[in-house]
DNA sequence: CCCTTATAGTTACAACTGAAACTAATTGCA
DNA sequence: TGCAATTAGTTTCAGTTGTAACTATAAGGG
């Protein structure tokens, strides 16, 4: 087996980048790899995007948001979730109806077949960051959380849930 | 002003998960922020995707790999991998030529050309990890390296460079 | 050898995505 | 008021991507 690869001779000029150490090549890999783990799960069973589910997810913590702050608390365009929108509303899992007071704005909410599928989705996804984070001893655990929070500080779609 | 969107009754059933404390979420928008500020230095200049980059990349350390080969070390499927060769090949920065004792495989290389960009990108994309890496102290960032190691323990494309 | 199976890579088609243009409603201010 | 500028959301179009089918070559076993 088969990877006799030699890279490039060490002194030459050049310096290519060594990707499995390159950190934002690191984190690709593994948000890919953890992403498409959870939407395995969902994808085929519920017909559901990826975009669609995010959707869903900030729908069940909050209660009568607007597409725009779908998209803000989504960290998605506001293009992409007009469209997924589109599509839960078209399957009956999200209701929209219109702002009393501005006839612009969109007021959204899980319908009870929403809150069906996120109630089995849920408890997947969690089962899966839960796997992850086993491989991990507590003292990592607890880095990896006050690391991320550093590196996310001021990321788009990182609001808080409230005070 | 402006975001006083409540929560979901917090005693109510429906566990919803929390998306900024989600861990697949908060690698979702972390890479993608940062592979976002790094495509944006090169994307413009050099008409460059990101998907033809990463594969520059691997080609630049490894000389001689055959397009499958560089599936598995970008970890994106043969055909994004084929349709970025087109581009490069296209465009005069990647040398292709057939294999001798195996006419199917193809012998990668970065051109003259190919190498001018290499040279010019992977000193920005070293600049954005080195400004990611910056926000955290020395221990953190020791850390961040041991985790994101066992987390991508047997990942696809996490080959080791060489023995 | 011949034929089945496997591998490298490309092509075709459909779904998805993003940028920009567009519609409708609201706001601000002269 | 009245009209220019904003904002919410949708549509359009073009480019990207993924899945599956396809071609060409190679390997392996009777």
């Amino acid at each position: 087996m088969s990877h006799p690869r030699k890279p490039a001779p060490a002194g030459a000029e050049h310096a290519p980048l060594e990707l499995e150490r390159f950190l934002p090549y690191q984190l690709s890999i593994l948000s890919n790899t953890v992403s498409q783990g959870i939407a395995n799960d969902y994808q085929r069973r519920y017909d559901l995007s990826m975009t669609e589910w995010r959707v869903m997810a900030v729908l069940a913590r909050f209660h009568g948001l607007s597409a725009r702050e779908v998209a803000e608390r989504t960290a998605m365009d506001k293009v992409a979730v007009s469209r997924a929108l589109a599509g839960l509303v078209e399957a009956g899992r999200v209701h929209r109806e219109t702002h009393g007071n501005d006839k612009r704005r969109s007021v959204l909410s899980l319908t009870e077949a929403g809150w069906h599928i996120h109630d089995d989705v849920a408890p997947m996804a969690r089962a899966h960051e839960r796997e992850l984070l086993a491989r991990l001893d507590e003292n990592e655990r607890q880095w990896l959380a006050r690391i991320l929070d550093k590196l996310l500080e001021d990321a788009p779609g990182m609001k808080p849930g409230e005070r």
